[in-house]
DNA sequence: CGATGAATTGGTAAAATATCCCAATATTGG
DNA sequence: CCAATATTGGGATATTTTACCAATTCATCG
């Protein structure tokens, strides 16, 4: 796997932030000319360092007013129990993020929802049918301050 | 503002997950011929529920080893404290997610790093810097076992 | 230093795609 | 049922992507 250089960085930084520029254009911004710039374009998506494009859309936009950081801890953590949580959640769109933690939690989950009783329901019908969980705590998010999904290069 | 209607969504859902679809592709997907469904989606760009248009990178293949949550307590939360803490927030690049929380925590913080010393430095030279700070605590998340970008629509 | 081979670059042309215009069709309100 | 409005579909044009090949740069070794 051969390194990413100074270009590619610059290439995966532009990229993120907008994958609509042409290849003129970003060619352009990285120092390079046309055939060069997309041949290394290519080569990142090739490598998997590039996974995918796609389009963002605004939450408020969709009436997702609810963002929701649910802690959960399991009765057992032994692998299957695990993968059983894991498959389960990966199945719901509600659960964007989901994270198997250290400390006092297992899981830290981020859920979205039009509003609460929606989000009453996607406890009530999903979640907390699920075998083997201890604890639920929800903790409610009240702005967006930072949502980025540029890592840093 | 004009209500989404179902091929909106269906359009919606289609460039969260790919938004590389040719209008060909898009249009024969959601059922429309090619011009319709380009406007659509040019109509949705400029109404803003379509934001932008991005590139997702492997955070592995940036050797970005370190995910961590951090929940943050402010001394006081007056409004200028907030704006004051959200700006600063807002420049750093392994910031990837901040949170304006419900609860005993003020701020929920997701953060990347490409190992233990880089996030101690981004702790020691950034985070514990800012003024107001009452209380910082640290989770990392052992994997992540989801990470959508995908609102549901 | 200079020569050799490998990797990277740049220009050009062809193919694919986006975009715009206008006529045809469907939908809504009276 | 009719008129007015909004939406659709097809085709022409402009833009962009993509592939090919020669020229340049870079690294290595004598």
């Amino acid at each position: 796997m051969p390194e990413l250089d100074a270009i590619d960085r610059k290439i995966l930084a532009l990229l993120q932030t907008d994958s609509r520029l042409t290849m003129q254009e970003l060619a352009d911004k990285v120092g390079l000319s046309v055939s060069p710039c997309h041949r290394r374009v290519k080569l990142l998506e090739e490598r998997g360092v590039i996974t995918r494009y796609i389009a963002t859309v605004d939450q408020k936009a969709l009436g997702l007013h609810v963002s929701v950081f649910i802690s959960i801890k399991l009765a057992r953590q032994k692998e299957e129990d695990l993968n059983r949580f894991a498959r389960a959640i990966s199945k719901w769109d509600e659960v964007l993020e989901c994270y198997l933690m250290t400390g006092n939690r297992d899981y830290l989950l981020r859920v979205v929802a039009a509003d609460l009783s929606s989000y009453e329901a996607f406890l009530k019908n999903k979640l907390t049918r699920l075998d083997g969980i201890a604890s639920i705590e929800s903790s409610f998010a009240l702005s967006q301050v930072k949502y980025s999904i540029a890592l840093p290069v």
